[in-house]
RNA sequence: GGCGACGUACCCAAGUGGUUAAGGGGGAGGUCUGCAAAACCUCUAUUCAGCGGUUCGAAUCCGCUCGUCGCCUCCA
């Protein structure tokens, strides 16, 4: 395994290396359930997802771990307003994000964590952190960290913390404390806020302190990755790693990995702004999720990625290509020698992957080598240069490059029993050289989704559900 | 103001010192096919924001200029 990962911590590609041979711990920042979550917040759980298939598709043990934020000032806003339990409003959010997180193929992380059944933990690490002396009550009772306590301050944005930018921010700031900078573990009780008996007093978490206390829990004191979107640089990460090392004394992350945003129209696609797009919606207008899956992963993930009508419509046609190839290796059937060159030509293939993703998970060049791969297959069923073997062979192959993508093919399905028969029936027709019935049976299943191709290998059938125009 | 990323064809996007500048999408033409679709073939950047410099040689290194985006505050 040669794999090179942009450590956030020093700027630079590193040669990856797991603490423990073999094993690999993963953390992933995931979502706070208050609201679906966006195209863009799924970029970055489909980049971790992306890394995490590859970790294990290398032969990799990896435990990958991703938070659900299920307390929080917008989630105590939102479910106020509508006059419901937190619980309520998260439970609904939660259900939708891990439904959306399955259709777009995210595997399913082997822990996920949710903050309000882990305040113990938390409570644990900010005893730590207030017998050390790295954090501070306040009088309604809430705890902050004290950053002038912790030199290492602002490594991991590379800030200045004495030329940060302190304006309007400090007087709106609804705590009282030492420093401005200085951020809550604990936030003491307050009316109409849900709030927990602990032994650090009543309250409720901070932001930060969940993902410390849950990645530590499951991962242990020092591990080996952490990811997120850049924007959760600072003041999140730089936040955990101050809080987490403080309290263990111990190194707390050993790679970060940051993937740029999503842009739509050339900018941030971001909530507040209103600049967003949720899968939901870009089903709504016909893309499948493989579609979307594809549109997320194509691009290096430290690179800002443009999103829109454009890319899907392109993606939809990438993922079409593919499918397409498979059908045609799994309907092939020749009597021919086995093709001397196809082991090569896969051996090839799979070096140029490997190559690409290895460096700092580089998809472009791998999407590259699986589409000259593909050109390459259809070339030799087009001349029916291909073993039935051989065809059986290099689909295997490229369904096993799809455990590390998860774009190739939709979920199996069958075909409902009426719409059988008619493919069925059109065969009979085609037997007999009826156009005329063959041709108003392919129209009849067109308009019930179900497009029809006729090969040498007999007729084939696929759903549309791509759209055709945007 | 501080920190960082980036500007490659119609769109998306690789390439970061050396033969013809990946790949996907789109477009044009062609082959195959009962038709359709798919597939295949050919073409679609003498050029990499601009200007200087280093070098035998630069999209790739250096400098400047212009432009874009992000972070510094809740944020994937």
């Amino acid at each position: 395994m040669n794999l090179r990962l942009t450590n956030t911590l020093t700027g630079r590609a590193e040669p990856f290396v797991p603490l423990e041979p073999g094993r690999v711990g993963m953390y992933s920042c995931g979502p706070t359930v208050y609201a679906p979550a966006h195209v863009g917040n799924f970029r970055s759980f489909l980049f971790a997802d992306l890394l995490r298939r590859y970790l294990a598709w290398q032969g990799l043990a990896v435990t990958w771990v991703m938070n659900i934020t299920d307390v929080d000032d917008k989630i105590i806003r939102d479910a106020r307003r509508e006059g419901v339990e937190i619980g309520e409003l998260t439970a609904r959010y939660t259900a939708l994000f891990l439904e959306d997180a399955q259709r777009l193929r995210m595997t399913p992380p082997d822990v996920m964590p949710r903050a309000t059944e882990h305040v113990t933990d938390m409570v644990a690490l900010i005893e730590q952190l207030l017998a050390r002396g790295h954090a501070y009550r306040t009088g309604d009772g809430s705890i902050f960290f004290r950053i002038a306590s912790w030199p290492g301050y602002g490594r991991l944005a590379r800030l200045d913390p004495t030329q940060q930018r302190v304006g309007e921010r400090v007087e709106s700031d609804e705590y009282d404390k030492d420093d401005v900078r200085d951020f809550a573990v604990w936030k003491g009780p307050r009316e109409g806020e849900p709030s927990w008996e602990t032994a650090i007093g009543p309250g409720r978490p901070g932001w930060h302190v969940e993902c410390s206390a849950m990645s530590m829990r499951y991962l242990g004191p020092t591990f080996d990755i952490h990811t997120g979107g850049v924007d959760l640089v600072f003041p999140h990460h730089e936040d955990e790693i101050a809080q987490s090392e403080a309290a263990t004394g111990q190194p707390f992350v050993r790679t970060w990995l940051h993937c740029a945003h999503l842009q739509m129209g050339g900018e941030k696609m971001a909530k507040r702004t209103g600049n967003i797009e949720r899968p939901a919606d870009v089903y709504a207008r016909g893309y499948s999720p493989r579609a979307l899956r594809y549109a997320l992963i194509a691009a290096q993930y430290r690179a800002p990625l443009e999103f829109g009508d454009e890319s899907l419509r392109a993606a939809a046609s990438a993922v079409e290509r593919l499918a397409t190839v498979l059908a045609a290796l799994d309907a092939y059937r020749a009597d021919a020698a086995p093709d001397a060159t196809l082991p090569a030509l896969l051996e090839e293939t799979r070096g140029r992957f490997v190559d690409a993703l290895d460096d700092d998970l580089n998809v472009s060049p791998a999407l590259a080598a699986v589409f000259d791969l593909v050109r390459e297959l259809n070339r030799r069923i087009d001349a029916r240069a291909l073993s039935t073997e051989d065809a059986a062979t290099a689909a295997a192959f490229l369904r096993d490059l799809d455990r590390v993508l998860g774009i190739m093919e939709e979920e199996a399905e069958g075909l409902e029993a009426e719409l059988e028969a008619m493919l069925e029936e059109r065969a009979a027709a085609r037997a007999r050289r009826d156009w005329a019935t063959s041709d108003r049976l392919r129209d009849e299943l067109a308009g019930r989704g179900v497009l029809i191709e006729d090969t040498r290998d007999g007729q084939r059938w696929r759903r549309v559900v791509e759209a055709q125009r945007g």
